[in-house]
DNA sequence: TTGAGCTTGTGATATAAGGCACACACTACT
DNA sequence: AGTAGTGTGTGCCTTATATCACAAGCTCAA
């Protein structure tokens, strides 16, 4: 798969984190969350295990990737963790994202209420059709595509959302990658590709269907 | 993580094929489709990967674990291997899914072009909100809950989708899980639970961009 | 102060997934 | 017919991920 990023190793060999710890941390964070709002101060690995369907220890060496945040006989304190964690993420601030696609789906993100709770603002949308550009949608104006670098770099974008048609969809996201974003999370049906320090995520509800269903023909 | 799904084996110790290779098959399928497309007969294995970014020796392995569809010295039947993978995955044929939470986000799902052309038909939507039920949505009536298990018997309906507020999804989801569907696309931002013969597959974009900032926070 | 009862953090171990490399099979060309 | 070229399928090894199990630390109660 990728090459693991290149690590300046400053004073020790630092461990790198695999990515499939990294992805647990927002479960966790939310999970916290829950316990946080309903007024509990320490949890136990055993705890929240229980509720996220998963053994006790590997939440327990996944944290200890980031340091020691528990108590022995005592667990860990849910404030404590929960503020660490989003940290760590990168979550104790908001970031700037764009999205380009203004479709059906596109429009259907930039609606969604759920990014701007969590930090993410969509600030700025690009479509290739001259007849959208210059439009306006739920109060972000739609430019031309020619128009993603200046922007990214304008308003420090550093997330691209991809919601064009997938012929359209490797071009747009080096196109992205140029302007300078970090990440991109894609919903075009293909497999992208990018530089690897460009971090990419894909969201495809069709394929996560057609996986399912070889499970449900018997 | 889950239980492995328990296996009667008739003749022979059947091989369980591990669930990342089936999450991978999807992917396979498209790609040959797009060689189809070019009208392209043969591939070979390295030309799949580097389409795909994977190991020549990765996809021979998967494809492995279904039979042994390849020729030596020439690669794969592209239509062939196409329509095989097709049939494993049960998709040589239509899938009936029912949608439940018609808000703004279920309102998309319906409407979204993508599931149709591979053959998953929403064929009915459910909502609590009495001012929702009784209305239609794209051409798809909503009802109410207590309709779950009669609807899904009579239209057999093998898939849920929960588009559901979080506080929500899990009571909906046990509600699917006793109508009998065998599989559940959750929208909602939960740890779902759900016995082991029932799959399950979450759609997070939050989720995703929240281990995204962990590599762009530098 | 001591001891019983918890629960962490982690080395050691087990399991799972990925990749290498080669024998073998097929093709095409002479 | 022989041979050079190509690409599969798979045994074996490497790497990655998950789990076990226990010493050590903290708390509380007597």
């Amino acid at each position: 798969m990728a090459i693991s990023p290149a690590r300046t190793n400053l004073t020790t060999d630092s461990i790198v984190v695999p990515d499939v710890v990294v992805e647990r941390l927002p479960l966790y964070v939310r999970v916290l969350a829950g316990f946080e709002a309903r007024g509990i101060e320490m949890v136990s690995s055993e705890q929240l295990g229980s509720q996220l369907h998963m053994t006790p220890a590997q939440i327990r060496k996944d944290l200890s990737y980031f340091g020691r945040f528990g108590k022995q006989g005592r667990g860990y304190n849910v404030q404590a963790l929960a503020l660490r964690l989003r940290e760590i993420l990168g979550l104790d601030r908001s970031w700037n994202a764009c999205l380009v696609g203004v479709g059906r789906l596109g429009r259907a993100i930039i609606s969604y209420p759920g990014f701007a709770p969590e930090g993410f603002n969509i600030v700025s949308a690009f479509d290739m059709n001259p007849a959208v550009v210059g439009t306006t949608v739920d109060g972000i104006s739609v430019d031309a595509l020619s128009e993603i670098k200046p922007v990214v770099e304008r308003l420090g974008i550093a997330i691209g959302i991809v919601a064009v048609p997938a012929a359209a969809a490797q071009q747009v996201i080096d196109r992205l990658v140029e302007a300078g974003v970090g990440g991109i999370l894609n919903y075009a049906p293909i497999t992208p590709h990018a530089p690897g320090n460009v971090k990419i995520k894909n969201i495809d509800p069709v394929m996560s269907l057609q996986s399912m269903t070889y499970y449900l023909k018997t």
